[in-house]
DNA sequence: GCGTCTATGTTGTCGCCATCAACATAGCCC
DNA sequence: GGGCTATGTTGATGGCGACAACATAGACGC
């Protein structure tokens, strides 16, 4: 809430605003949170963080913009959540087991979050993402690849360690999986007579079916 | 084009509109397709269908009401599809690939659409996606389903035919992962590095995964 | 200290939109 | 042939995104 610029001064209202670009994002992801959408508008979040409608544009070209920045911190916090779970567990399949759950539970645990790091509005048009949401997903994706190098290195994944193709088709085949259950369960499209361990149950599957045998 | 309403005059303007409803959904299914984005106005869909900004609400309660339409529209699409694919192929393992590739063209031929199928708007806030769409998901779904009991049967698949926890998983492994792969290629995030091979190779590796060896 | 520069924030404006309400019309059924 | 109802149209209202013109407060040279 208070400011903590570089040579702000102590007590006063704080600067201009103080670093209203964290506080937009902060204000939009909590709509997002709220509102499980984000078809709120620019206008709103403005008026969440205290300032007139139009302060936005001097830190975002654009909503889409801003949406992105929120996607971006998305990115981040799942990228440190999977580094954790990754270095808990010794055994790459478990290892790989613990983090598509943790995955699968960050997605579900703010659904429209996640649902905007993958939204279309953020693909703009036919160029593709910008290269700070492809870095940030890329760093998210290497976590998932380097306990997959470790199970091929241990010789438990059907993968050779040096084959990058195979290894490649590894992390998408185990990322689609996560990410397209995450998402079927938000949808609630996965039929309410199974269990609610669907997400082992079915992180278990993959790894059983790429584990060496 | 042209109305085929029971009774309706022969060479006129045919009755009100002739078939209005019809009309506004393909009207947004082609700005679906050019924007590739369901952003765009109400207003620009009856624009495009000839009548004046208000005639939708005849149709539709809201603009949500007919993108669900849309989405419906794409599942049956998705349906028929698979339904040919699957009876096309005797083996159970290679019919599974075959529709697994299928779905993700099916998906990456329209990616917007296919995005607007799974979008948030329409699982309208926690009550769950509505009845129909539940229904017409379920009609696509059942589809995969069916060839993974025919592989449970013949004894292809790792599962019991009569283990309904079981099969439910593998359908719902099967869904995720190409459900998970069709958004992630879309996304541009699956690396440019593969060959565009990708789908058949990671539906091999799902379908290798679940085989019997 | 002081004047200017620039980043940041505000007010005002425009065209557009979703949605509601009131009104018009045309096919249907008795 | 006359009312009924489904279907379309016209006309608001409040809000929004984006732009432009203006205001202000720190920064920085002197």
């Amino acid at each position: 809430m208070t400011p903590s610029r570089p040579g702000a001064s102590e007590s006063r209202q704080p600067y201009h605003h103080g670093d209203l670009r964290r506080s937009l994002v902060d204000a939009a992801l909590a709509l997002v949170a709220e509102e499980q959408d984000w078809g709120f508008s620019l206008r709103e979040v403005a008026r969440r963080a205290g300032v007139s409608h139009n302060a936005p544009y001097n830190h975002f070209a654009d909503k889409r913009d801003l949406l992105g920045a929120v996607a971006n911190a998305g990115y981040e916090a799942l990228q440190s959540r999977l580094t954790v779970l990754a270095a808990l567990t010794a055994a790459p399949d478990e290892a790989l087991v613990a983090i598509g759950v943790g995955y699968i539970r960050f997605g579900l645990e703010n659904p429209a979050h996640y649902r905007l790091m993958f939204g279309p509005e953020l693909v703009a048009g036919s160029g593709g993402p910008p290269a700070s949401l492809l870095e940030a997903a890329g760093g998210a994706k290497s976590v998932l690849a380097e306990v997959l190098l470790r199970g091929a290195r241990a010789g438990v994944f059907k993968a050779a360690p040096d084959d990058e193709q195979a290894l490649g088709i590894l992390v998408l085949s185990s990322w689609a999986m996560v990410h397209g259950l995450t998402l079927l369960l938000m949808d609630r499209l996965a039929g309410s007579a199974l269990p609610d361990s669907i997400p082992e149950l079915v992180a278990r599957t993959l790894v059983d079916g790429i584990r060496v045998r």
